[in-house]
DNA sequence: AACAAAGTTTAGCCTTGGCAACAATTTGAA
DNA sequence: TTCAAATTGTTGCCAAGGCTAAACTTTGTT
């Protein structure tokens, strides 16, 4: 039933390595693991800069889901050591979630003005930048910054 | 302790709406519900077409998982609706599952060429599109096809 | 035909991130 | 001060997607 007239199990005409292949999709997972986290620490250090302090209530709304997932959360944070925080107190980033927080940041803008200056509408650029910033590589990075100050 | 200092609870300057911004995170985490899907009927797609068949065994190694991991989503696949397939036996596209299949290598092809034409390395362009792909939108797919035809 | 190897399925376990419901604490207003 | 409202925390549930180990089926060789 194999290789369907086929004598070359090698013949895999238009598809990459295996291993390669896995390579990337492997780092697409551990782009995932590390996504909640940097969405948390980011709005995080925004809410504290924007409003003086950054409480559950106000994670849930901005992410859109119930406060117990943000507990839940943030548990995991503390634990990893990026928030610290007391119970029943606002949040705060540790010394390693404000690092994390400010090259999320910068990362997020230049995916941002990248597909601003790309012609993209601010509404459609805000929403894909959510989802693209977390798996764009330096090299790639540095050619957005290019492209924008190229096109500035 | 609330708006420490502040006397107006809509002072939230530099922060987006927070519906709006709710809106964004649940577009991304619709996202990854369908990206698993997305890859396997790519992927399955790719094999028939090079190989002509898909088995378990091959979907585990150019992941990079286990088959029974596979296994597992195939299930979920078969009973969504896009894979067909009987026991011990190669895996199938139902027509919707190659509908989505084809859609989907074809915005892969648009990103990866947009990040090749913007003179970025295969092997990044390649990888980063494996993780981009799945959260750009209709518009910006659109403008990535503008540009690739502007600097070909 | 029999058997070993290869491939597939099943079972059981884990973690993450969803939820609702309930418990506990803090805060603000009478 | 007291008490209700808001906020936070806990518990227990679920699905997805990881894993290993063991059982089962198919395939190919001898």
């Amino acid at each position: 039933m194999a290789d369907e007239g086929f004598s070359d199990k090698n013949l895999t005409e238009g598809l990459v390595d295996p291993g390669q292949q896995a390579r990337w999709f492997n780092r697409v997972r551990e782009a995932h693991q590390a996504e909640t986290a940097e969405d948390y620490v980011e709005l995080i250090a925004d809410l504290i800069e924007a409003q003086g302090e950054a409480r559950v209530v106000d994670l849930a709304n901005r992410f859109g889901v119930s406060h117990a997932t943000v507990n839940k959360v943030i548990v995991r944070l503390n634990r990893e050591g990026l928030v610290s925080n007391q119970p029943y107190r606002s949040l705060f980033l540790t010394e390693t979630g404000k690092d994390l927080a400010r090259r999320c940041k910068e990362r997020h803008r230049v995916v941002l003005d990248f597909l601003l200056a790309l012609g993209i509408s601010p509404a459609t650029a805000e929403a894909d930048a959510e989802g693209v910033e977390h798996h764009v590589s330096e090299e790639t990075l540095t050619a957005f910054r290019n492209f924008i100050a190229r096109n500035r």
